[in-house]
DNA sequence: ACAAACTTTCAATTTATTTTGAAAGTTTAA
DNA sequence: TTAAACTTTCAAAATAAATTGAAAGTTTGT
């Protein structure tokens, strides 16, 4: 296999993917394309590999961005900016399970914090209170874990975690 | 605050939480309604509670029992059938994910499978194989994490794992 | 076998999300 | 200060995804 043809493939393969856990496919094309190439792009570049607008290429690089997963560069004797992948995959998923923590678990865990305050003390009320308790409990874990993976050395991935966990 | 209150505030909680992990939206909310009824619900119940139409809950009711966490049970001396929820949130959770793995993460492991079979010695193949490669060996690790926590006793996530992880 | 009760399907419609592209804004160099 | 080079914005258009609802299909009791 080419090697064009297997960065397209990348590219495809990512984009669906990230599409598939709610980040839109553009913006996951643009972080796959970043990945494999070897030199920061310009806006053009991006334009141009993946047939997208001008708009489209600058609000899916600030978000990646916004990520920080993606950095821009500058070329001495450029004017415009490059940009650039963090190509450490690990480094990369905590970043991205760190972000989604805080902006969407967050919100969660504070409504299921209002939540434990419903009244009433039918089946009902009982059963609902446990679910949220439960719910809540179980998140407040999962944001924890994701806290403590995002501190902890980058190698916990292949370190004593994974030995825990992997046959 | 009242039950009732208590019950919609998280069903949209729940429902706009799917979305952002890519579930849509009246499936997560189908979902949510159930972790709170104390009884299992029909069809006409659930479309009634949350104003969508039969069809709809139809497709999602069927979503749902193929991820495993909702299932058909029936009333004796009812014709009809209803649905209920899985109200152990950690094997949902961890349905969730190994459906996850087997959907998404299958196809992208198997890509990348593929793609290290690219040739070239320049260094833009060189980073690319790596890049390739660290992917893999990731998705690959994550990929048996999950099989791994399946496959573990249900209590896993509060065992020697989370004690390992939690403060 | 029939019909009532119920479930499933899917083409058409609606809704939501993404993308475009031209205009406005900004920065830089001379 | 000016203009070229570049970036950002955002309303409109295009695309994608979810939803409807009526018709078709199925099951059950008599």
């Amino acid at each position: 296999m080419e090697l064009n043809e297997g960065k397209n493939k990348f590219i495809e393969a990512w984009g669906i993917f990230g599409s598939e856990w709610g980040i839109n496919r553009t913006m996951a094309q643009i972080h796959a394309l970043l990945l494999v190439s070897a030199e920061p792009l310009s806006t053009e570049d991006i334009m141009e590999e993946l047939n997208v607008s001008r708009g489209n290429v600058n609000m899916n690089t600030r978000d990646l961005i916004a990520w920080g997963i993606v950095s821009r560069v500058l070329k001495k004797g450029e004017r415009r900016e490059f940009f650039q992948a963090d190509k450490d995959i690990y480094k990369v998923a905590i970043k991205i399970l760190n972000e989604r923590r805080k902006r969407e678990l967050g919100p969660v865990l504070e409504a299921l914090k209002d939540l434990k305050q419903v009244k009433g003390t039918t089946l009902e009320a009982k059963e609902f209170k446990k679910v949220v308790a439960d719910i809540s409990s179980f998140g407040e874990s999962a944001d924890k874990m994701i806290s403590r993976m995002t501190k902890a050395d980058e190698n916990w991935f292949t370190g004593s975690l994974m030995k825990f966990l992997i046959k």
